[in-house]
DNA sequence: GGCGCCAATGCAATACTATAACATCTCAAA
DNA sequence: TTTGAGATGTTATAGTATTGCATTGGCGCC
C-alpha cells in the first residue's frame, strides 16, 4: 500500500490479504469514531468489494452475498453500498457502474481513478495538481465545486507490454 | 458561444437558437467531410439533445422523438446516440446517465464538464492544465491514457446567489 | 427486566437504462 | 436495375437501481 514505492497500481503478486485486513480495520476505526454501525451485512459487502482491485457490480456483490445463507435482494446491497459510500469507504466508478474499495478512507478527498481496460484494475490516485487545476478552472468560471469524478481509462504498467512489447 | 466573453456557462437569457443552428451546421460539415450520413433520425436526436444545455436521458429523447409519427423503440435512440458520440457530436455524462451536445465538435478533445446541481446545466470545458496534470500523473504511474472522463458537480454562477446571497 | 424507539434488514414489486438478435428498408454506386 | 451495405424497425430481454411497506433487532430509558 506504499504508493511512493509501487505507484497507484498494486503489484500483480502483492499480498492482497494485507489490503483487505487493512481496509476492514480502517473501516472499523472510522465507523467507531463516527458512531456509525458497521454491521455484518455492511462488513460483508465491504469485504466482497475488497476481494480485488477490480470494481465489482452491485449484482455481483448480490451473488457473492447470497449462496451461503438465504438469498439477498437488491435493496440490501444498494443500501450497504450507500452506507459505505457515505462514509468514504467505497467509491462508485460511474463509467463502469461498479464499486471499488476506497484506498484512502477517512481522508477528505475526491475520487480520481486510473482504470486499466485490459485487467480491469482501478487505481485510486489523489493528485493535488489535478485537483488544483480543476479548482482553478472552476473558480475562473465562477463555479463552486462540491464533488468531482475523474475516471481515466487506458492501460496499466502491467498490461502495457502486452500491447507494445519492450 | 464565445467562451472568452461569457465563460463555459451560457448566459441564462442567451439566444439559444444560435447554439442549435450552429451545432447542426457544424455537424453537417463534419459528417460531410467524413462521408458519414447525418440522417433524419440522427439529426432529430441531435436537435433534441441541443434543446438545452441540460443533459437529457435516452428515454426522454425517445419520448420527444415519438409523438409526431409512430412511436420509436430504444435501439433507435441508442444507435443514433452511438453515431453522434462516435463523431464527437454529443457526450454522455456518466454520472447522470444523460447526453449533451458537444460544444467543440470536430476538435480532438476529452470530455470535461462542470455540472450545476441546481439548474442542471452542463458546461463543457477544455482545460489544457487539467489535461496536462492528468497526463503527467498517468505517465508517472506508467499508465497509458486512452480516454478520460471528468465530471465536476457543484453550483454554476447563475445559481450560486440562491445559496449564498451576495 | 420490560418498554419504546429508531436504525437496519427483509421482501415484493417495479422503474429505469441498455443491448441482442433478426427482419426490413433505403439509397447510392456499379 | 441490380445489388450491397448501412440504416432503421421490431420484439424481446438483460442489466441497474429504487420505492414502499412489513419486520426485526439492538439500545437507551424507566
Amino acid at each position: 500500500m506504499d504508493e511512493s514505492i509501487q505507484g497507484p497500481f498494486a503489484d500483480p503478486d502483492h499480498d492482497h490479504t494485507h489490503c483487505v485486513t487493512g481496509a476492514i480495520a480502517s473501516a472499523e476505526t472510522i465507523c467507531r469514531m463516527r458512531g456509525a454501525r458497521l454491521t455484518g451485512q455492511r462488513r460483508r459487502v465491504l469485504e466482497i468489494v475488497w476481494k480485488s482491485h477490480v470494481p465489482v457490480g452491485a449484482y455481483e456483490i448480490l451473488a457473492a452475498l447470497s449462496p451461503d445463507e438465504r438469498p439477498v435482494a437488491p435493496p440490501t446491497v444498494y443500501r450497504a453500498l450507500e452506507f459505505l459510500r457515505a462514509h468514504g469507504l467505497v467509491h462508485k466508478i460511474e463509467s463502469l457502474k461498479a464499486y471499488v474499495g476506497c484506498r484512502h478512507p477517512g481522508r477528505d478527498h475526491v475520487g480520481q481513478f486510473l482504470i486499466c481496460e485490459e485487467c480491469g484494475d482501478a487505481a485510486e490516485i489523489q493528485d493535488s495538481s489535478i485537483e488544483r487545476a480543476i479548482e482553478d478552472r472552476a473558480a475562473a468560471a465562477g463555479f463552486r465545486v462540491s464533488e468531482t469524478t475523474l475516471e481515466v481509462r487506458g492501460l496499466c504498467p502491467a498490461c502495457l507490454p502486452d500491447y507494445a512489447p519492450q
